[in-house]
DNA sequence: CCGATATTATATAGGATATATTTGTGTTCG
DNA sequence: CGAACACAAATATATCCTATATAATATCGG
C-alpha cells in the first residue's frame, strides 16, 4: 500500500480503496486508525476522513466506538451489483445513443477497437471497459449516474477479483464480440435496439457467472426474458 | 439547524444533510468549516468528516484548498434521479414480489393503507413513501440497493422540494391510487406485472413533473413505451 | 465448588485544542 | 496590465482528554 496523490486525504482514500478492491485488505479485516496512520506516515485526520468516505461508498463498515472494518461480501451481492450496473448501463446508453455526436460515436468505436488488443490482459481490458461505460455516461450528460456507476464498478471489481477471476478471463473474448454488437446498435441510434443488445450481453455474462458460482441467478433479476 | 444524535459526527452529518435537502442551505452556498464548527458548537473534526461523507453522497462539492459548497442542482438532474429511482424500484420489486413472505405482503398493504390517511400532509406521505420503497428492498434482501436507494431518495427530496413542491402535492392522490395498483400486482407475484405497474406509475409522475417544469422528458428515459 | 453476574482494565474510537503549512483569491502597487 | 503581497481558509500535525466496547478478572449466591 503506497501513497501517490498530493492531498493526503485523497492519497489515503485511494490507497485504501485500491487495497480493498484488490483484496489485499480482506473482507472483515479491521482497519485501525493508528496502525494505518503509522503505515501510511500521516496523522490520523486524513485516515479518519478517508474511512468516512469509504463508509459512505460502502467499502468500509464503521461500528461506533468499535472501529472500521473492510465490508464483508457474499455471492448474493453479485446479483445486486450486476443488476445495478445493468440498469445504469441501459439508462445511460439509451440516452447517449440519441444524444451523442458523430464524433463521440466514432470515439466509442475506437475505444472498443482498442480493447481488442488487450484480450489477454484482464486488468487492462477491465479498466478500459470501465472507461467505456463512463464515457457513455458523459455522452448522455448524466453526471450523477456516472459517479454512481464509477463506485458501483469498483464494487464490481472487488466481487470479480474475489469470486470470478477465472471465469472473467475466459469470457473476455465473448464480451468483446458482444461489445461490437452493442456498438452496432448505437449506430442505429435506436434506444430499444441498444437496450436489447445490452440485455443480451449481460444475460450471457450473468449466466456464465452464476454457473461458475454454482448458483441459480436470483429469480426476478432477469435480463432478456419478458 | 440543531444537533440531536449522540455521536457528533452523525449529528453534524444529519444536520447538514437535512439543511441541504430542505433547501435551508441553498445550492452553491459555501460551507465554511470554522463557521459550522461555531454554529454547531463542535470542533472542526466532526465537521470535516461529515463534509467528506456528504461529498461522497453527492450533496456537497469540495474543491481542494478552496472549500465545500452545497452541490448545485438543475432540472436535468430530475430526469437522472428519476431514472435511477425507477430502475432500483423495478429491480427490488421484481425480486421482492417473488421472495417476500405472505406476512411481508400484508405489511406492504398496511403501509400503503396507512398512507391514505396522510394525503394532505405531503411531508409525511413522502416519508412513508420512502419507507415503503426501503421496505421492498428489505423484502428483496438487497442491502446494497437499499442503501443506494436511500441516498437517491434524499437527492430526490431535495429536487422535489426545490422544483416540484406544488405539483407533488397535487399528485399525491393519484399516486396513492397507483400504489394500490402496484400492490395488486405484487399479489399476483408476477414480476412482469409488477414492473408494468411501476412503469405506469412513474410514467404518469414523470409526465406531470416534466409538464410542470415546462420541459420535455429526456428522450430515451422512457418508462412504458417499448 | 461452580456458574452467573458485577467490576475493572485496556485498546481504540471520538473529540478538542493549539499550531503550522499550503494554497487560492483578491488587492495593491509599480 | 502584470507581479508581488496579504489574507482567508483548507490541510495537516501533535497532544491531550473523554467515551465506549470488549475482554479479562473478581465477586457473590447457590
Amino acid at each position: 500500500m503506497r501513497l501517490s496523490f498530493h492531498s493526503k486525504n485523497k492519497a489515503v482514500y485511494h490507497a485504501l480503496l485500491q487495497s480493498i478492491i484488490t483484496g489485499e485488505s480482506r473482507p472483515g479485516e479491521r482497519l485501525v486508525i493508528d496502525n494505518l496512520a503509522i503505515e501510511l506516515s500521516v496523522s490520523h485526520i486524513p485516515i479518519r476522513e478517508a474511512l468516512r468516505q469509504l463508509e459512505a461508498d460502502g467499502f468500509v463498515t464503521i461500528e461506533p466506538h468499535v472501529g472500521a472494518t473492510v465490508t464483508e461480501i457474499n455471492t448474493s451481492l453479485v446479483s445486486e451489483v450486476f443488476a445495478l450496473l445493468q440498469a445504469m448501463e441501459i439508462i445511460s446508453s439509451r440516452v447517449a445513443c440519441l444524444q451523442m455526436s458523430d464524433d463521440e460515436l466514432k470515439a466509442l468505436g475506437d475505444l472498443i477497437d482498442q480493447m481488442k488488443s488487450h484480450l489477454d490482459d484482464p486488468t487492462r481490458w477491465s479498466q478500459e471497459n470501465k472507461d467505456l461505460h463512463l464515457f457513455i455516461c458523459d455522452c448522455a450528460k448524466m453526471p450523477v449516474i456516472k459517479k454512481m456507476m464509477q463506485k458501483t464498478l469498483d464494487h464490481w471489481d472487488r466481487l470479480r477479483l474475489y469470486y470470478l477471476k477465472a471465469v472473467f478471463a475466459d469470457r473476455i473474448e465473448i464480451a468483446q464480440r458482444e461489445h461490437f454488437e452493442i456498438l452496432k446498435a448505437f449506430r442505429t441510434r435506436n434506444p430499444n435496439e441498444v437496450e436489447k443488445a445490452i440485455q443480451r450481453h449481460n444475460q450471457a455474462a450473468l449466466a456464465a457467472y452464476s454457473n461458475f458460482l454454482g448458483m441459480q441467478p436470483t429469480p426476478g433479476v432477469r435480463n432478456l426474458a419478458r
